[in-house]
DNA sequence: ATTGATACTTACTTTTTGGTTGGTATCCCA
DNA sequence: TGGGATACCAACCAAAAAGTAAGTATCAAT
């Protein structure tokens, strides 16, 4: 087996909540389990490939858990498993670190623009 | 001037730390202050090219501070601005997370090593 | 038999990110 | 006059990530 090596801890983070969806998804996951259609509401701009990528994804590292419902038409729900929840906390940080980033931009006269504050 | 709008929080901030580099150089910044050629050594892997790229970003995003010696040969250092303090809490979070991960994985029979533990 | 709802899946293209190589600039010192 | 040391920059190319569009599968209701 090829090992694996890091130089540092955070690059193991990284590689469960880095690109530009897992956290986004994460930090929806984080306050409650959803449908697919739920969180392709929730994230607009993300294609269904992606959606689905990301997710089989974060099985994968047993930070999601799909939770099949045995019914016609389908339905399946996404939520943190017990594991994933051991993020929560750095999550919320990071909504918030970056709610406080929009804010500072904006009183610098940036135009921008936050739609949705989850106040957590 | 194009607006730009985020949906949730965590985009903005992923845009600070989001990347292959920059939270490595971030979690390095976060405890000392450090010249270009300290950073290659500490992040062996990442080129010139990369290093310089990411230290200007983070300058421009406020985060890091240039700190230039007048000195022959010349000397340079990067560190954290006030600002990019406010993100210390969330960057020892995520290699904490990380190297817990780590120690899971292996425990779980996955060949997988950390060079080096900052223990904080 | 056709449509509608849901949840994917595949093939293909574009964009973004990262890597390599070879350069510049400064000044001291031998 | 020509290394050596440090920091940086530019051109070019390769690889990885993300986007688009269209198709599959299931079963119920009409």
């Amino acid at each position: 087996m090829p090992e694996k090596t890091y130089q540092i801890g955070v690059e193991a983070t990284m590689e469960v909540i880095g690109g530009k969806w897992k956290s986004i998804i994460l930090c929806h996951l984080r306050l409650k389990p959803m449908r697919t259609s739920e969180l392709e509401r929730a994230i607009p701009q993300i294609s269904q490939k992606m959606l689905v990528q990301q997710l089989r994804e974060l099985e994968a590292a047993n930070i999601v858990d799909r939770h099949v419902y045995q019914e016609v038409p389908p339905r399946v729900d996404y939520r943190l498993t017990e594991y994933g929840h051991s993020l929560s906390g750095i999550l919320h940080d990071l909504c918030v670190w970056g709610e406080e980033n929009i804010d500072l931009r904006r009183e610098q006269g940036e135009e921008i623009t936050l739609l949705h504050r989850d106040d957590l």
